[in-house]
DNA sequence: CCTACGGATGGACTCGTGGCCATAACGTAG
DNA sequence: CTACGTTATGGCCACGAGTCCATCCGTAGG
């Protein structure tokens, strides 16, 4: 009680009080857990007692120190109130508990400052493996090197830091675009205007830097005045919704890069009376609940997210398994377009 | 190498390494990090210049075993992909974290076995502290109740097991109900039926219970066959819906106890040509930021969320400074009614 | 009756850090 | 010059479990 130490003993019992109350030594009621059929009989009985009496669990704290190795694996994602992110989250929550493992959880908000800081968190509790949507820029690169190097399994996931070494599971962005710019120009479409950020160093972004390139391919060309710098978010894309349907030539389609900017966006073009399909078509990555409930439905394109989940967690524990002998691996899965209605030929 | 043990020895430096590097004893290179000032400048110099050099990070594994207290903080919420717990999740995590703690999340899917195996797995880690969201049934009550006595701070938040002594954060249920009854009869209606489970024993939900009292506050009976036991999904609130619209008097009011509920009604509306507020009006609990953009936009009732996560938070640090001499708070919440249009008189 | 062997059990040491106590060097008051 | 306090530093053990090695005992084979 001197020692400054909390103490649990007396509160929570170890192992040596179930073998002091079983009547055996430490390695034996140990063994009751762990190989049981190396005890006789009887032993293996008066120590199940002892643990059931004493509501023995291992304390997986020592168990980390001793083993070296814990059974926790870090999540870092982009916002968790995202739908995207909440859904593979819970993918990978539920398939990394079913391997016996915990997930801690955190989100960047799309900042490697923050992630930063979380890096070092996971880091210092020694997780098995991590999991990350990584912030835009690769400041913390070298870090996820270093963190590698120590044996911790690392799998990029929804987005990858250029030049990253990493394996990761992504979206085929490039396919997903060129898709979704073909179903736009099928309706007529050639004043398209994509909702997402152009900042190439900030934000990086595959689908924003594929959009024009999909566009040359049907001799479309990009007005300069449809080229923003913005954050992925609703807000964002609720104000760039209004200036871009207020320049000289507004697009006839929008085309937006994530499921929330889409809703933004949707809450703009209401704002400024204009109707869907009939004024403006509109276009969406993810295939979010809420997009089937207005009217008229959202047309969209769909990731596989529970797959994509499951992927990164299967990445994951190959490498925690293979160690520094596992292979790099990069997975692409393909988007699926959803059509409901929010795209018709333009008006005039 | 012969040990078995996984040998971070020479991938990962300990407070030793930096030691040796820096030409110091152990003691004095933590101190470095510990209570500076103690030490003379020269050496803190040479202590950090080895830090810095070796990349060292406390062992939080060690540090948690040594110390008996982890900064470890476990949550489990019904479902991530709920925006509600989403939400509360951010919330949450967010304020956890600014206080130097990290996160485990879990969810229990509303069940208490899958909660029961969270349980363990978190007491086995030492988390200092559990908010949780409870599954309806109370059989881990002696369970949170042994870790409770164990030191481990427990909040309840949004629900709470029947007689439960923990201390919890919940929305003021009785009273947005009441206020929501109100709303609905305020416009004329009679014949209100809620989107929620009846199941007295399997879903025990205050929002349910409440709602015949509100009622018959108004002189109102509610008809047994507006009754049913359904669990609180979309989905369920889909075949529910299309089954209250097709009793010999339907309801000509909706009120769901939950957002994803309506959510279901919505679909379940349009699949059956029934307009929104003209056929049916409809209220929901939780504000979503769909219920903007649907047409009309619903009424809801918007809960505090982040308020709520806060307060949770709030008393989990308040029990783990006092401990057992932490008093049990029982905090509730206001919901505010938000109006939007889907709630009209009813026509006949 | 002695030895060999295998099954059952116990002991000792270790993982990295936290806390306490010891020690050395140096200055100051008596 | 001694006694004592202060500053700077080092040594040691414990936290609870994992792993290796040692020991004890009974039995079967010679």
């Amino acid at each position: 009680m001197s020692s400054g130490v909390v103490r649990y003993h007396g509160l929570v019992a170890n192992i040596h009080d179930v073998a002091r109350k079983a009547g055996v030594s430490a390695t034996t009621a140990k063994r009751a857990i762990r190989d049981p059929d190396k005890l006789a009989a009887g032993t293996l009985e008066r120590v199940r007692a002892a643990i059931e009496a004493l509501h023995y669990e291992p304390d997986q704290v020592a168990s980390a120190l001793r083993s070296g190795r814990t059974t926790t694996v870090g999540l870092i994602i982009g916002s968790i109130v995202e739908p995207f992110f909440a859904e593979l989250t819970r993918a990978i929550v539920h398939d990394v508990r079913s391997r016996g493992y915990s997930v801690v959880i955190a989100d960047n908000e799309y900042r490697s400052d923050v992630e930063a800081a979380h890096l070092h968190t996971f880091n210092g509790n020694r997780v098995s493996g991590l999991i990350l949507r990584s912030a835009y820029d690769s400041g913390n690169l070298p870090y996820l090197e270093r963190m590698r190097a120590r044996g911790v399994a690392i799998v990029e996931v929804d987005y990858f830091v250029p030049g990253s070494p990493l394996s990761h599971v992504l979206l085929d962005n490039a396919g997903a675009v060129e898709a979704g710019v073909a179903h736009l120009v099928a309706h007529g479409h050639r004043r398209i205007a994509a909702l997402g950020s152009f900042h190439r160093t900030l934000n990086p972004d595959e689908r924003v830097q594929t959009f024009p390139l999909a566009l040359a391919r049907h001799g479309i060309p990009l007005p300069a005045a449809y080229v923003r710098a913005v954050s992925p978010t609703a807000w964002d894309a609720y104000s760039l919704t209004l200036d871009l349907m207020r320049v000289a030539e507004p697009p006839t389609a929008l085309f937006s890069i994530t499921g929330s900017m889409a809703g933004g966006a949707y809450r703009a073009l209401r704002h400024l009376g204009l109707r869907v399909p009939q004024d403006v078509s509109l276009l969406s990555f993810d295939d979010y609940a809420w997009m089937e409930l207005v009217t008229p439905a959202i047309d969209s394109l769909a990731q596989p997210v529970e797959t994509m989940g499951r992927a990164a967690v299967r990445l994951l524990f190959e490498q925690m398994r293979l160690g520094a002998d596992a292979p790099v691996e990069r997975l692409r899965f393909p988007a699926e377009l959803i059509v409901r209605g929010s795209v018709a030929a333009p008006s005039r």
